[in-house]
Parts: C-alpha cells; sequence; structure tokens
DNA sequence: GATAGTTTCATACAACTGTTTGAATTGCAA
DNA sequence: TTGCAATTCAAACAGTTGTATGAAACTATC
C-alpha cells in the first residue's frame, strides 16, 4: 500500500483542473504536471484516464448520497416511518445544491467539480449516474408513504421536476444571474432550496383532498 | 455559388452522426465518408468542425425560437396584449418539448440532434446557448405583463424552473422512463407539455391574491 | 544486507485529430 | 473555345492524445 502519496496527489490535482478548466481540455499530462508525478502514475494507480475521473465523481457522489439518505432517514424516523413531503424533497435537493452553489469564491473545490460534471456530462460519468435509479427509488418510496393518494405516475413526474429544478439551477446559475442582472441570488442557498422544495410541493400536492380544497382548478386541466 | 450539394450533404451527415452517436466520437472523417465527400470539403464550405456544428444548432435553435414567439405573439395579440401565464409559459417550453420528444421510432433527425445537444453541451453549443438570454427577455416582459404584482425575482425564478423541467426532462427521458418502469409516457408530448406548465404556473401564482387564498401556507415558509 | 515486491521514471509508441496545401477538375461566361 | 473562378481531391502536416514498456529506485521483510 505504501504511502499512498502519489495516488491522492493525483486526484487532489485532477479535481482542481477538472473544476477549473472543465473535462475538455485537462490531458493527463496536465494533471501529472500539477501532481509533481509521472505521467506513467495515472495508468499505474487508477489504470485509466476514465477510471481516474470515474473514481473522482463516485467519491463525490457517495458523500452526496449519503447525506441526502441521512436526512431522509431521520426525517421518517422522527414521523414514527412517515416525513412530511417537503422534508422529503430537502432531504432530496438540499445536499445537491448546497454542495454545488453558494458564494463563489468559497466554494470548495469539490463543489466546483461537481458543476462541471453537471455541465459536461463525460462518458465515464454518464454511465455512473445511469446507476443512481436504485437510489432514487429510496425517495420514491418515502414519497409514496407521505402521499398515499397519489398516483405512482406523480410521484414519479414530481421526483422528476424536483431534480430538474435543482439540477438546472446548478447548470445555468451564471445565466440566471446575467438574466437577472443578479436580482436571483444563487449564494443564499437556503433561499434556493425552499424556493425548489416549494414548487415541488406544490407539484405533488395541487388538486388533491389534501385538508382544505385547492385555490383554484389548476393549468393541469386548461389542456 | 453552384450546386451547394457538397455543403448540404455535409450538413445532413453530420446531423444525423452526431444524432446517433453523440459529439464525443464523431470525428471529421465519419462524417465526410457518410456525406460521400472530400476530407477538405468541411473546411472548405464551413471553416472549421466547431463552425459546422455551430451552424447546425443555430439553425435548429431559430426554428424553435421562431415558433416560440410565434405562440407568444399571437397569444398577446388575442389577449390584447396582454395574455394568460399559462399560455405563455406554454409557448416558452412547447416547441422545445416538441421538437425532441415523442415516439422514439418516428423521432426527427433534427429532434435526436437537438437532445445530443441538450445533453453533450459542447463549446461551440455552448456559445450559441449563452447569447439566448435576449430571446428570453421577450419571455420575461410577457410574463411581467401578464402578471403585474408579481416581483421579477419571482418572475425569474419561474422562468427558470419552467425552464429547468422542460429540458430536464428531455436530457433525461430515459433515465424517467426506466425509474418509472414505463408508467410515465414521455411519448405523450401534449401531456408532458401540459404538467411542465401546470407546475411552472403554480409556481408563479402561488401565494398571490389571485382569485382565492391559496389552500395553506407553503412550504416555502417552512425553512 | 540480500531479496522480493512495490512504486517511480524517462521514453517510446501508435493512433487519431483538425487543418492545410497545391494540383486537378469542373462549371460557367465571354 | 478560351479563360477564369469555384470546387474537389489526394496527400501530407503538425500536433496531441492515452497507454505501454522496461529499467531504475525505493521499501520492507527475513
Amino acid at each position: 500500500m505504501a504511502s499512498d502519496h502519489t495516488r491522492s496527489a493525483i486526484l487532489a490535482a485532477a479535481e482542481r483542473l477538472y473544476a477549473d478548466r472543465g473535462f475538455g481540455d485537462v490531458t493527463l499530462r496536465d494533471i501529472v504536471a500539477e501532481a509533481n508525478v509521472n505521467l506513467a502514475a495515472v495508468n499505474y494507480h487508477f489504470g485509466s484516464k476514465d477510471e481516474l475521473i470515474a473514481e473522482l465523481f463516485v467519491t463525490r457522489s457517495i458523500a452526496t448520497n449519503r447525506e441526502r439518505l441521512r436526512e431522509l432517514k431521520a426525517a421518517e424516523e422522527q414521523g414514527g416511518g412517515r416525513a412530511p413531503i417537503e422534508v422529503i424533497l430537502r432531504a432530496l435537493v438540499g445536499p445537491t445544491l448546497r454542495g454545488c452553489l453558494g458564494p463563489e469564491n468559497q466554494r470548495s473545490t469539490a463543489a466546483r467539480f461537481m458543476i462541471r460534471a453537471s455541465i459536461e456530462s463525460v462518458p465515464p460519468i454518464r454511465r455512473i449516474k445511469n446507476r443512481e435509479i436504485d437510489h432514487l427509488r429510496k425517495f420514491v418510496g418515502a414519497m409514496r408513504r407521505a402521499l398515499p393518494d397519489r398516483s405512482d405516475v406523480d410521484i414519479y413526474w414530481g421526483l422528476n421536476f424536483a431534480l430538474a429544478m435543482a439540477h438546472h439551477t446548478i447548470r445555468e446559475s451564471e445565466r440566471l444571474t446575467k438574466l437577472s442582472e443578479g436580482q436571483c441570488d444563487l449564494d443564499d442557498v437556503e433561499d434556493v432550496v425552499a424556493r425548489v422544495v416549494s414548487v415541488a410541493t406544490m407539484a405533488l400536492t395541487a388538486g388533491k383532498v389534501e385538508a382544505k380544497a385547492p385555490a383554484r382548478a389548476l393549468a393541469r386541466d386548461a389542456r
């Protein structure tokens, strides 16, 4: 096993470079130069460039997913096996948003790396994302328990839209800032989380008996 | 000007190949082989590979944007300069969704190309997307007129979320189908449009005086 | 301190990339 | 037909890429 120094130096350098310049134009030679190691070290320690990228992404994904499940579990335990939908959605999108947004100058390398991964989507990363379905099913289950009257189809769509808003906001944060001329404050992460959760909750609860009647017939029917 | 035959053969072949295999692994040599033209023809007619990609994307973007504005204009004229927010949102996301979704086996090459462009996001395409802001401002204007009580910030967020749901659904349509085991029917484009418009409308109108009071305090406040 | 196993290193490899060149060919106008 | 411009073509260019090799340096064990 030895010192492991080279291995982690490569990981750190690669994450930094990918975060700064994207996957498109960072070569192995850039990485080994940044890490002060030999070119062959990458293939020796990781097998290939793609496996290096995959390891970086998997590490960060696992961290996010663990945090998601931690929040979800805590919420369901507190509610005796059933958590409010808002809290479930917050557990779903909160860790991702908190991990990627926030004041730019204090964003961690990991955060900037995950933003890149969200924007550029190279093959090794796509492959990993496709295996994320089992993880999402856990949230589907919790959402079913929270909204037993809701059809599965509606649950899936609600989940889809929640992730859509979170990821798109991360991907296009720069554009939203420019479009709104800075009026949309993407550094206020908790506000972003609240907005996403709010809209997703409406999407999942609108037009149902849920306590009182909904405000009015929704556009959904206007089709 | 001559026959133009070579030029359009390249465009058609490139669009087909990019649609099928993505930008990542389609080379100029693949394209000229598919188009039965000489390798140098691409640089002769387009200047560079990136300019070829840009031309493909611009052509399709313009078509979509024109359709968007056509629907928007028609709606506002019919309403005497002010259109219902649902109709504005439908003009915003409808053309994109209709252009990319629908039964897979009858999807046009152009549609599949635009899906790829939405997923992979190579530099020349990113550059063009960044110039889309002026186009979006026209929708901001219409939304302001439709919802004069709403703050600009809310308008921007609503627009952001509407685009988020549309684009994410296109990008991740495969995953949503898998997650829902086919229960979410992405071939029924008008249903998808209705769902996106419905949620976006709620996002933009919730918690306001709009006729009756809203059903209840929203998660937004639970923060 | 010899040995076996791990890690580093310089270097070469082999393939592929977009682009350029300059000559050949074509099409059209005078 | 002649002449001139536009287009096509084969070939080469110049650079980059990820990966493989085999020797050297190191490390820990006996």
